[in-house]
DNA sequence: CACAAAAGCGGAGGCGCCTCCGTTTATTAC
DNA sequence: GTAATAAACGGAGGCGCCTCCGCTTTTGTG
């Protein structure tokens, strides 16, 4: 899927197959953004023609993209995979790689809460395109891989874990149902599991 | 399919929680037989003011009654099974019972083609009703037993068998897609299935 | 029977889905 | 540049979903 021309997802697509006509490259793209934007706000039920709307264009033109709602969802998804894993690879050349970590799990959250309200359409999804899981968790615990290794690497976190025990440490995100509060306690799971990889490190970025 | 008037789900309503007035308890009658006719003839997704339409009451009675398509379908899933199970004795009573046996699987078979359609629906009602399942398909097994033993104990099919065995036989059918010959083909697998079970019984009806 | 309260009715109305097709815009060829 | 052709646009229209609430019918009580 194009993991960079320009970053992300959006150009992606002209290279892909045929050579889409620059109006109705624009187009997609614009209804990617609101898609997101939009499901993100109202939830995975949100109106196509709302989709549209904010897009700025008809609604035909949504259904001749997007034939059915599960196609702009899975869309959205990877982009929103690629943009998170793009991101590993931003954070770790800009901080400290512990702190890398932390913000890159902080984030991680934000995508689950996004997931979550998905979590049903995808459902149906997957039985269609059993790619789609596979290849995103793939590429997510490859990222994640990258980011701890890093900070196992120069000690700013203890060297007795990798990077599939944080993934399962992160796994209790899951379980809490849609509560309201269910940001916050995520956000504070994220930072007691930062101090307890920092607690024995070989040593700390600001001692 | 009301298999007949007076015996099954119509009139148990009634009597199961709170004593409806009679108006309510007719539309409520009417709408579970419009559904299930027109359930059969369109499919699943079948138009909900079609069948308010067909049962003569609006669209607001619909829903007063069946607050959600899927409590429309159970009911009606409920009421065929229950048809199902009664044929058995019916058939037991008025028939010789390789012949009550044979016929009852003929409509197994149709009654597995409709809830062919209703998979989908029924897979999301099991996540939030799972008595349904067990319930009726334990119902089904009990009558199918009946028949069988039956059939076993005067000697018009052979011994060596079970209801469990004959379940497992009439399997099959799951297995074929919905292709429009799909129907005959049971048929013929019933008739197959029968002609084993008659081979080599202690004595077959009519000689 | 008469009357009030409770229960039920039904359909208009607002919104979303999706298709269809006349119009517009980009591209390609000259 | 212009013309021809292909690609894309967009929104009207038809249908279904579901809610809401003023009206009707039943039921209970005297």
């Amino acid at each position: 899927m194009a993991v960079e021309p320009s970053t992300i997802a959006e150009t992606k697509t002209a290279a892909e197959e045929k050579p889409l006509r620059v109006d109705a490259q624009r187009n997609r793209d614009r209804l990617v953004e609101a898609a997101a934007s939009v499901f993100a706000e109202r939830g995975i039920d949100a109106s196509l023609e709302e989709i549209a709307r904010r897009a700025g264009v008809g609604i035909g033109t949504l259904y001749r993209h997007f034939p059915t709602r599960e196609h702009l969802v899975e869309v959205v998804y990877r982009r929103e995979v690629e943009g998170l894993c793009a991101a590993a690879g931003e954070l770790a050349a800009r901080h400290p790689s512990d702190v890398a970590l932390e913000e890159w799990m902080r984030r991680f959250v934000d995508y689950i809460a996004t997931k979550r309200g998905l979590a049903t359409s995808l459902r149906i999804l997957l039985t269609t395109n059993s790619t789609l899981f596979s290849d995103t968790s793939g590429r997510v615990s490859q990222a994640l891989r990258q980011l701890v290794e890093a900070a196992v690497a120069d000690g700013t976190i203890r060297g007795d874990v990798d990077a599939s025990d944080v993934l399962h440490a992160l796994g209790g995100i899951y379980s809490a149902p849609d509560t309201p509060e269910w940001r916050d306690r995520s956000r504070r799971l994220v930072k007691l599991l930062m101090d307890g990889l920092r607690f024995g490190a070989g040593k700390s970025v600001k001692a």
